[in-house]
DNA sequence: TCTGGGGTCCTAGGACCC
DNA sequence: TCTGGGGTCCTAGGACCC
């Protein structure tokens, strides 16, 4: 099955954002960088060594991380150029070898079993690796290496900042086993702290615990799982492609009691988001799900799936508002004032869009069966707009409701970041 | 001065079917 | 008259990851 050796590499590129801004802006090397944010609203995106060291973190807000790290340079963020830089690190690794599962912007997996003949053994791989993105790219990498992609992963994140990190085959348990839980992939918080209320702190430590007991605290599939990881057994491979399974989008308010009219022009901004996406690729989906976000991050999440795919903006904007409401007026009860912090939709259930279902014209209009109502006209509607963004670019229709923050907003670079294919 | 936006997977209860 | 057991789909919520 799996081939002999450490033949797995995890690549992660070290602080990317805070780390481009860097490379772009030489006054920024050196010193303490976050990019997003801002004293005064917004959270950081990320931080760079300088300002993780004075406890700075990604996810952060920004008037926090401004007051843990005095001097700290906040930068708005080149999102184009992270892009750039991000590909270009990919080109590097898929000159080593085809297999590279890329798994966000900034990371992938890479299987180089089959590249060790040309490149020598993992260990040079991974630092052939780091010099080549060092020199062409201009940006630090860490690499690990080891027998599982897991295992791979955690190499890598012991190896930062800039490091290579091997486990040879035979050392799996010497490595892990001093480890904290939390490097585990799936161990987060919640679950670390379930864990230490056992006196379980380290991967050694739950390797020695009985799985049924970690599935006890953590539920079946969870525990088992992490049973699986901490006695270092991982069976997954790296594979090159993946689809998505849902599609969203979602938008913090900058109002707090939005009105109606503001409520649906910002489920008609973000269904416009998702539907052009699905469309795009030929795909449309059954199940809708919207999540409200409440004062206090409490959420709530209305779904329904539909006899048929949606890919229609209308269609979607409208099954999402009836959504929505319910949802809020199901919370308005018990937290006296609704006060709307956040929405967002999202389209999950995917399938191809082959067909056009043209029966549904013939149909009574039922707002719980989409294009029951004008279908070919939605369709029409949507294939200009579409038409136009191919032609003058994806700004040149469409509006952006007022209660979407302009200022603090993150830009469209941004999302189209973490957007993953289709 | 108070928390972004893109995703994945799991759970538990209920409806429904055979 | 009370009552089986397995399987699938749907919904809401939650943890986690980048």
């Amino acid at each position: 099955m799996s081939a002999p050796g450490a033949t797995i590499l995890h690549a992660d590129l070290d602080a990317f954002y805070a780390s481009a801004e860097q490379l772009l802006d030489p006054a920024l090397r050196g010193r303490p960088v976050a990019v997003g944010g801002g004293p005064r609203g917004g959270v950081v995106l990320a931080a760079s060594y300088e300002a993780k060291a004075h406890g700075v973190q990604g996810g952060m807000p920004g008037w926090r991380a401004a007051r843990l790290c005095p001097g700290l340079l906040f930068v708005r963020g080149h999102f184009r150029e992270y892009q750039r830089l991000g590909d270009a690190v990919m080109a590097v690794l898929a000159d080593v070898t085809p297999t590279v599962e890329r798994i966000s912007i900034d990371e992938a997996f890479l299987d180089v079993s089959g590249a060790t003949h040309l490149f020598g053994p993992p260990a040079a791989i991974g630092a052939r690796i780091r010099e080549r993105v060092r020199a062409e790219v201009g940006l630090p990498i860490s690499v690990g290496a080891a027998r599982t992609k897991h295992l791979a992963k955690i190499a890598s994140q012991v190896a930062k900042p800039d490091g290579l990190v091997v486990v040879a085959p035979g050392g799996e348990r010497a490595f892990l086993d001093p480890l904290p839980v939390g490097l585990i992939w799936g161990v987060g918080p919640v679950h670390g702290q379930r864990l230490a209320d056992l006196g379980i702190r380290t991967i050694g430590e739950l390797a020695r615990t009985p799985s049924s007991a970690v599935e006890h605290i953590l539920g079946n599939a969870v525990g088992h799982k992490l049973s699986a990881m901490a006695q270092d057994e991982d069976p997954r491979r790296v594979v090159t492609s993946r689809r998505a399974r849902s599609v969203g989008a979602q938008s913090a308010l900058s109002r707090r009691r939005p009105e109606r009219d503001d409520v649906r022009a910002v489920l008609a901004h973000l269904s416009d988001r998702v539907s052009r996406r699905l469309r795009a690729k030929g795909r449309a989906g059954r199940t809708v799900t919207v999540a409200v976000r409440f004062t206090g991050m409490q959420r709530a999440t209305r779904s329904r799936t539909l006899p048929v795919p949606v890919a229609a903006t209308l269609t979607l904007t409208e099954v999402a508002e009836r959504l929505a409401w319910s949802a809020i007026e199901d919370t308005a009860g018990d937290t006296a004032p609704c006060e709307i912090t956040l929405l967002g939709v999202s389209v999950s259930n995917l399938a191809e869009q082959r067909v056009i279902q043209l029966e549904l014209d013939l149909e009574p209009p039922d707002p719980w069966r989409p294009g029951s109502a004008p279908g070919a006209a939605r369709r029409a509607v949507d294939e200009s707009m579409d038409a136009i963004r191919t032609r003058f670019g994806s700004d040149a229709v469409g509006y952006l409701p007022v209660v979407l923050r302009r200022g603090g907003a993150v830009p469209d670079e941004f999302r189209e970041l973490a957007e993953h294919d289709l």
